[in-house]
RNA sequence: GCUUCCAUAGCGCAGUUGGUAGCGCAACUGAUUCGUAAUCAGUAGGUCGAGGGUUCGAGUCCCUUUGGAAGCUCCA
């Protein structure tokens, strides 16, 4: 057989042959430092036996693919100092992810003690250097096996397999644990490794099965490169809205008013007031959407139409007992049969549509009490929330549109690059959690399809996602911990208008029923703040920082001139204020910049004699002595273009 | 809702085997009027989240409870 290597070359066997042995005929060190193969693209483990002709890359330790192995390696290195030192403790599996590995056991809680004394084990366990060998039993044999070794969560694993499968297993040094592989040849492959945090987990993700314990680590090939990854997660920590948030005092919560309820400070109330102005008139002026104002509330009638009241009554703050009460009202959880009413107000014409609506909407969710996080999950948010009621025909122009607006807020708040397009599909297997017909489902999924196409946008397919009418478009961004939320939403709805008895007339006299996008440009925003605070480590573009500058006197001689500065930049729209104690100008700058501040104007004798400022910027340090017209000027096209200029390297002391 | 951890001045923290509640920053008062990242001096601020128990004595040990964090589960 004939095995064409990497970088060409090929080597020619009589027999088969694993891809260690492989390595080791190519050169000892290439096997020492070999992790894994990949046979025509998939990472397979280095004992496989090669048995015909193939494309083989052998993986080795720096390759950025080797983490996978090493990790995994990790993980079993971990079931081994777990079960040497907590022997009543049941394994059941530990998996590599994306930046770490980790090992769930049925087992009293962990302390960071426990961690501790585990990471000891573990490096023990690869000092000893344990030789890490792969076998395989019949599907029966393997059963008997782990149930001889007290080890019922492996059984059962072992049971959903097939009747005829090879189960395989690998042991280290007499730690045997059922496993898919691959796996490093030698427990001394872990080189860089540190147990991060232990949490709880369910078996198999299900709350009524077994409560778990898991423990997370994570594993590098080399120490520095774990170092930096322990930097990075340090860096995060800096940057989590829900610590950088507080500390910038743009909110805050008070345990009296209630988890998951945010209030925002002047200057979190500001930001804010910009992205709302800016995107109200962007889509007023620009994208023909045209603003209601609805109420946060209404009956239980309402929900009942809607479908709500029977699937997502649980997540409804709700007034009133149905049993006793004439009536009972409940806070919106949405905006979408508020605005359908605006639209029924009057009958429509085939020529009225697209009837596009937005609201700057309130919701209300009755989230679990565990759910809440920062300004991620909240029981109250306010969401430039949209429906655009459309002809068939417009279907698919009106959501490609929505889809350009939502691409174009993202590019102006700079972080299109950090989403990713998710189509939300409905789930043929749980008919009972969505209303329509399996033929409409297919076909609306397709058009959305075409359309991201179309738009040439990259995007991921996920089964059981879509709202319960219809299928859509989520983007998604991950914030500072990898974790992935729901940025925007674009909704493909061709079924509430039915329920609604919404209607237009068309040509020739027919009542026909609409379809509807619920959509958003720019998602809700304590979420969007959230994000854009850890995108922006609190370092925000100029245009929207609720003080943009602030103006330096030298000493309260100059209080007078730095005022008047002030109030220029103030008439031209521009956030400043005046920073006059009685400090020197070194304090006030270094409180400036603790602050964030993009620009600060200190202003002496020479600047008050002249009618200039001496300007220093977050972006560029010292930026030199301007004329107060010619800051104006640049300042405010910049805020106008809403540009977003590079920070220099940190100087932060 | 579940598991673990945490709760001490506005914020960040220290507080020894149980023995008189402390530090830094901020705040306040005064002095200083200064040219690009911390001027000096002083003052005030706490039922140690709440409730109960053990003890001669509890910030510290135990129980209950409230809130927070991480993770899970859930998420129109």
């Amino acid at each position: 057989m004939k095995i064409t290597l990497k970088d060409g070359s090929v080597k020619e066997y009589s027999e088969a042959k694993s891809i260690i042995d492989i390595a080791k005929d190519i050169s000892e060190g290439l096997a020492r430092v070999a992790c894994a193969g990949e046979i025509n693209g998939e990472l397979v483990d280095l004992r496989t036996e090669i048995e015909g002709d193939c494309e083989l890359n052998i993986i080795t330790a720096t390759d950025p693919k080797a983490l996978y192995v090493i990790r995994h390696t990790a993980s079993h290195v971990l079931a081994e100092a777990v079960k040497r030192l907590f022997p009543n403790a049941k394994v059941t599996i530990g998996p590599a992810i994306d930046d770490g590995f980790y090992y769930d056991f049925d087992s009293e809680p962990f302390s960071r003690e426990d961690l501790d004394k585990i990471e000891a084990e573990m490096k023990k366990i690869i000092k000893e250097g344990h030789e890490i060998t792969r076998f395989t039993l019949p599907r029966a044999e393997a059963i008997q096996y782990m149930e001889e070794k007290g080890e019922p969560f492996k059984v059962e694993l072992i049971q959903d397999l097939p009747e005829d499968a090879e189960i395989s297993f690998y042991d280290q040094g007499g730690f045997v644990d059922l496993c898919a592989g691959p796996h490093l040849m030698n427990t001394k492959g872990v080189k860089a490794f540190k147990l991060t945090s232990s949490s709880m987990a369910y078996w198999r993700g299900d709350s009524n099965k077994a409560r778990l314990q898991r423990i997370y680590g994570t594993a590098y090939n080399k120490k520095e490169e774990l170092a930096a990854h322990l930097e990075r997660m340090e860096d995060a920590k800096r940057r989590d809205h829900n610590r950088l948030g507080r500390e910038m005092e743009l909110f805050t919560t008070v345990d009296v008013i209630g988890q998951g309820l945010p209030l925002f400070t002047p200057k979190g109330t500001k930001m804010i007031m910009k992205l709302q102005r800016w995107i109200e008139d962007l889509e007023d002026n620009e994208w023909g959407y045209m603003r209601t104002r609805t109420p946060l509330m209404a009956k239980s009638d309402l929900y009942k139409i809607s479908g709500h009241w029977d699937h997502y009554k649980e997540g409804m703050f709700v007034f009133g007992d149905e049993e006793k009460d004439k009536e009972v009202y409940a806070l919106r959880p949405m905006t979408c049969p508020f605005q359908y009413y605006v639209y029924k107000n009057t009958q429509k014409s085939y020529r009225d549509l697209p009837c596009r609506y937005s609201e700057t909407s309130t919701l209300f969710r009755n989230e679990d009490s565990g759910e809440m996080h920062g300004l991620t999950r909240v029981r109250q948010f306010t969401i430039t929330e949209g429906h655009l009621i459309v002809r068939p025909d417009q279907m698919v122009e009106e959501f490609k549109g929505c889809l350009a607006l939502a691409k174009y807020c993202l590019e102006t708040l700079g972080v299109n690059g950090d989403v990713t397009y998710h189509l939300s599909k409905w789930d043929p297997e749980n008919k009972e959690k969505y209303i329509g017909e399996p033929e409409v489902w297919n076909e609306t999924e397709q058009h959305i399809r075409d359309i991201l196409t179309a738009l040439d946008i990259p995007f991921v397919e996920d089964v059981g996602e879509a709202a319960f009418y219809g299928p859509k478009v989520d983007i998604n961004a991950k914030n500072v911990y990898g974790k992935e939320d729901t940025m925007i939403t674009v909704q493909w709805d061709a079924l509430l208008a039915e329920q609604f008895d919404m209607y237009y007339i068309d040509q020739n006299g027919d009542k026909v029923r609409p379809y509807i996008i619920h959509r958003t440009s720019m998602g809700c925003y304590e979420r969007t703040l959230a994000w854009l605070i850890e995108k922006y480590a609190g370092k925000f573009p100029t245009w929207m920082c609720a003080e943009q500058v602030r103006v330096l006197p030298i000493s309260d001689k100059y209080e007078a001139y730095a005022q008047e500065v002030c109030r220029a930049l103030k008439k031209s729209g521009v956030d400043a204020t005046v920073d006059s104690r009685s400090e020197k100008i070194g304090f006030k700058i270094r409180e400036a910049r603790l602050d964030k501040l993009p620009y600060m104007l200190v202003v002496g004798q020479q600047e008050e004699a002249d009618h200039t400022v001496s300007v220093r910027s977050r972006f560029a340090g010292d930026e030199g002595v301007k004329s107060l017209d010619n800051f104006i000027a640049e300042i405010t096209e910049e805020i106008r273009n809403k540009t977003i200029r590079e920070e220099m390297p940190s100087e932060e002391k």
